[in-house]
DNA sequence: TCCGGCATGTCAGGAGTTTGACATGGCGGA
DNA sequence: TCCGCCATGTCAAACTCCTGACATGCCGGA
């Protein structure tokens, strides 16, 4: 593919960066997650439950950036598999709060190792005096379409 | 959603807040691109028949980061929309190079106000001096799992 | 020359995700 | 109190995308 150097070059815009560069990390995502039998959802799901347990199937979604369906089919799995428990019923209100189990946090600690690494191999390509403030800027972007 | 003000806070990691920016950008592609009847691989292909017309199905689909098999059926759909034509046999190799019809750039230059908004959107949303080193830092990202 | 590797286009199957819709359960103002 | 509003969990259907696989067509070294 011929390289453009146009001023309107389609590679030159800010949202195909940052595209392009969300597409290397998932890409990256699921190829380490598969040697442990999990999705890039539900080692997210996984992560956000160890951290803050019982948390509600919306909660998830919103914390993941799914819909609530998705995050719906994924608990299933999850919980299907025994990784996750969740009550049946609640007493007050409607969401039903979610838990590790054991074995979900095995296999949680089994699967860490290889996101940790591609975590540290992002951080390892930027220079370290800029970290901050490309997180800071991420956040900025993140921001830009919440009105 | 409670705060976790953690060293270990799974928000805190690089991959988390560009996958956060990430999905922010491809919710406003979504909702943008969906006034003009595209979807966001679609207008991405478009985009880039407009610039390097003859592009075969499998630079497309490098170039818009899906697989081969996901750019035909996007091809096909565009095809049948009218908007790209694409020979149905080739003399030399077998690369198929499509090209933007009539219909295809004005559908294109219609779309194209919705997202060049939001990529303004998004340049705005951090400081001017820090742009390019963002660009850069993005790419670095990108750059991070070539090997 | 020949053959192995490589890239391309395509088909089939399945997994994941979304949109749309509905019923249930708090909450707060009229 | 009551009723509208919002959030939640869930179902159904459609869509998108991916993995796996196969056949075709160049290109290189043996």
């Amino acid at each position: 593919m011929p390289d453009l150097p146009s001023a309107l070059d389609v590679t030159q815009r800010l949202g195909y960066r940052l595209k392009r560069a969300a597409a290397a990390l998932r890409g990256a995502m699921d190829r380490g997650l598969r040697e442990h039998g999990l999705t890039v959802p539900q080692y997210a799901c996984l992560e956000l439950l160890d951290q803050q347990p019982g948390l509600s199937n919306a909660e998830l979604a919103r914390g993941t950036f799914v819909t609530r369906q998705s995050m719906n089919v994924v608990l299933r799995g999850l919980q299907d598999g025994g990784l996750i428990t969740r009550p049946a019923t609640t007493e007050h209100g409607r969401a039903l709060p979610a838990h590790l189990t054991e074995e979900g946090r095995r296999r949680l600690a089994a699967a860490r190792g290889v996101v940790y690494a591609i975590d540290q191999r992002l951080a390892d390509a930027v220079p370290a005096e800029r970290l901050p403030g490309l997180l800071a800027d991420l956040d900025r972007l993140s921001a830009a379409f919440d009105e």
